[in-house]
RNA sequence: GUGGUUGUAGCUCAGUUGGUUAGAGCGCCUGAUUGUGGUUCAGGAGGUCGUCGGUUCGAGACCGAUCUUCCACCCCA
C-alpha cells in the first residue's frame, strides 16, 4: 500500500467499462445523425493560445478558463513589480496557453486559419472534451464531452430549421422524449428592453429576464423598475406569460413591440420548418430565454429535459460576426452543442440506456490442461475469422473459475476443450442462460452462434 | 467566487450523553463439487473511521484547518 490513496482531480471522473459503453452509445448515435445530416468532422487540440480563448465568453468567462504554466521556468520573464502588480498582470507573464473552454471559439479560429481551403457553406461537427475550471456539483464537470454542430458561411435561417430537426432526430434515436426545445432570438429581447426604456442596458435586461422562471414575475419586475425600466414593463412582462402557439405569440409579440429582424428571422424558420412536415415538434417559443454567452447575435437555442432537474443538456444560437475577432468579417454561423455528460445523466436516471451495449465476447474457450489450451488457440482463431467475438481463458486454471470468469462477464457461450473434444474433435458447448450443454463439431457450433447473431 | 452539506470495509449504510476488541447486508476468496458458472450450505480475508492538528485519563463521535462529495446562488453543457 502506497501511503495515500489516489485520487482525480476534482470535477473530473473515470468512466468504467460499462460508463464507457453508455457513451459511446450516446456519441455513436450522435454522430450518426451528424452525418447524416451532411456534417464534416474536425478535431483541435485540447489547449489553445490564450490570447484565442480569453475575451470571448465574458468575464466570468475568463475566470473559468484553465491556464497552462508556460513551460521550463515560467518565471525567468517576470520581476518582483510584475507580482506586485497583481494576478491579472503576472498571469500573462508566466501562462500563455490554456485549455479550451468550448468548441465554437476554437472553430472560429480554424475557419479563419483555414479559409482558403473550406467551401462555404461550411458545415463541421466535432466531438471533444473541454474544460472549465468551475465548482462542480450534479450535472457540472470540470472535464466535460460537448458535441458540436455548426454551419457558417450562410445567413439563411433554413440553418436554423435544420439544426432543430437534427436535435428532434438524436433525441429520437435516444428514445428520450421528455425534452423541449426552446428558441428565442437576441433581437427580440433588445428590442423589448428599448421599448421599456433600456436602450445600452440590453444585458442586463437579459440576464434580469432569464431568471424569470427561478425568482418570479415580482422580483423580476422589481429589478427591472430599479434598471430604469418605464410604464410599458407590464405590458412586455406579460408578454412571457402568453401559453399560446408559438406563432400566435409572435404576433403579440408584434402588436407590442414592432417588427424587427429577430420577428423577420423567427417567422421564417417556422415557415420553412414547417415545409420539412415533422410530426411531433416539441419547439416552444420562448421570449424569455436569454443565454450567456456573449458571441450569440441571432437565434438563440436551448433544450431543457423537462422531467429532470438537470439544467439545459443541448444549447446554441447564432452568431453574426464570431471570427470576426480574428480578422474575418462577415462570416456569420449558426451552431447547436449537445451535452454528452448531462444528457448520460438524463438516460441514466430515466433508464433509457439499451440493455445489450455490453462489448464483452460472445464466446468463451475454457480448457483443462496446457494441451487442450494450445487446441483451443486454433479452435478460436477459427471463431474469430467467422466474425464472433471470442476468447480464451489465458491461464491453465479450475474450468470453475473459467466458468465463474463468463458468468461474471456475462459471455453468453462457453466451449469446453479436453482430452475427450480433442479426441473425437466436438467440443461440449454451454449456453450459459439456459444451463444447457451439447456436444458438436466446430462446424456447428460456428453455424449455432451466427444463427443466433442474426436471430 | 459566496453560503451550506457530506466523508466509517470494494459498494450501500448502522455505530446510544465521548468508554475496553468498530458492525450488518451485498460483493470478494476458499471448501462442500479434483470435467462446469448463476441457487444453497460452511468457513475466510478485508478498516490508521478522508487527512493533519487540538481538547480529554480516554475521540469514529467534540473543536480547528484542509481535501472530497452533494446542494443553493452565480453561470452554464
Amino acid at each position: 500500500m502506497s501511503s495515500s490513496k489516489p485520487t482525480q482531480p476534482k470535477g473530473t471522473r473515470d468512466f468504467g467499462p460499462e460508463q464507457a459503453a453508455k457513451r459511446n452509445y450516446i456519441v455513436d448515435t450522435i454522430k450518426t445523425q451528424f452525418i447524416r445530416y451532411g456534417f464534416s468532422q474536425i478535431e483541435t487540440p485540447a489547449m489553445e493560445n490564450l490570447s484565442v480563448l480569453t475575451g470571448k465568453y465574458g468575464d466570468e468567462g475568463d475566470q473559468l478558463l484553465f491556464k497552462i504554466l508556460n513551460s521550463g521556468d515560467f518565471l525567468k520573464n517576470s520581476t518582483e513589480s510584475d507580482f506586485n502588480l497583481g494576478s491579472d498582470h503576472l498571469l500573462k507573464k508566466v501562462a500563455e496557453k490554456g485549455l479550451r473552454y468550448d468548441l465554437t471559439v476554437p472553430f472560429a479560429r480554424f475557419i479563419v486559419q483555414n479559409q482558403h481551403q473550406i467551401t462555404m457553406p461550411f458545415k463541421r461537427f466535432q466531438i471533444q472534451p473541454v474544460w472549465r475550471a468551475d465548482k462542480p456539483q450534479k450535472g457540472r464537470y470540470r472535464e466535460f464531452y460537448q458535441c458540436d454542430a455548426d454551419i457558417v458561411g450562410s445567413n439563411d435561417l433554413w440553418n436554423e430549421a435544420e439544426l432543430s430537426l437534427l436535435i428532434h432526430d438524436v433525441f429520437e434515436n435516444l428514445n428520450y422524449d421528455g425534452f423541449v426545445l426552446k428558441i428565442n432570438h437576441r433581437e427580440l429581447l433588445n428590442e423589448m428592453a428599448r421599448v421599456v426604456g433600456l436602450a445600452g442596458k440590453e444585458m442586463p435586461f437579459c440576464i434580469t429576464i432569464d431568471k424569470l422562471d427561478k425568482i418570479g414575475a415580482e422580483k423580476v419586475n422589481v429589478e427591472l423598475e430599479k434598471l430604469g425600466a418605464n410604464d410599458q414593463l407590464q405590458k412586455v412582462i406579460s408578454l412571457f406569460d402568453l401559453k399560446t402557439s408559438n406563432e400566435e405569440k409572435l404576433n403579440s409579440y408584434i402588436e407590442l413591440v414592432g417588427e424587427n429582424r429577430g420577428t423577420e428571422d423567427l417567422s421564417q424558420y417556422f415557415k420553412l420548418l414547417a415545409a420539412a412536415n415533422r410530426k411531433n415538434m416539441k419547439i416552444e417559443l420562448d421570449l424569455s430565454l436569454a443565454r450567456g454567452l456573449t458571441y450569440y447575435t441571432g437565434t438563440i437555442f436551448e433544450v431543457k429535459a423537462t422531467d429532470v432537474t438537470i439544467g439545459s443538456i443541448t444549447g446554441g444560437g447564432r452568431y453574426d460576426n464570431l471570427t470576426g475577432v480574428f480578422g474575418l468579417k462577415g462570416t456569420s454561423g449558426v451552431g447547436i452543442s449537445f451535452g454528452l455528460d448531462r444528457i448520460y445523466d438524463v438516460l441514466e436516471e430515466k433508464d433509457l440506456f439499451p440493455s445489450d451495449l455490453g462489448q464483452s465476447s460472445e464466446l468463451l474457450i475454457a480448457h483443462f490442461d496446457e494441451t487442450s489450451k494450445i487446441h483451443g488457440i486454433g479452435v478460436l482463431a477459427a471463431v474469430r475469422n467467422s466474425g464472433i467475438r471470442a476468447e480464451i481463458f489465458p491461464d491453465n486454471a479450475k474450468i470453475k473459475k473459467q466458468f465463474n470468469y463468463a458468468d461474471k462477464k456475462r459471455i453468453p457461450f462457453v466451449l469446453v476443450i479436453g482430452s475427450e473434444e480433442i479426441k473425437t474433435q466436438t467440443y461440449a458447448l454451454k449456453d450459459m442462460k439456459s444451463g444447457t450443454q451439447e456436444s458438436m463439431s466446430l462446424e456447428e457450433i460456428l453455424n449455432k452462434l451466427a444463427k443466433m447473431k442474426t436471430a
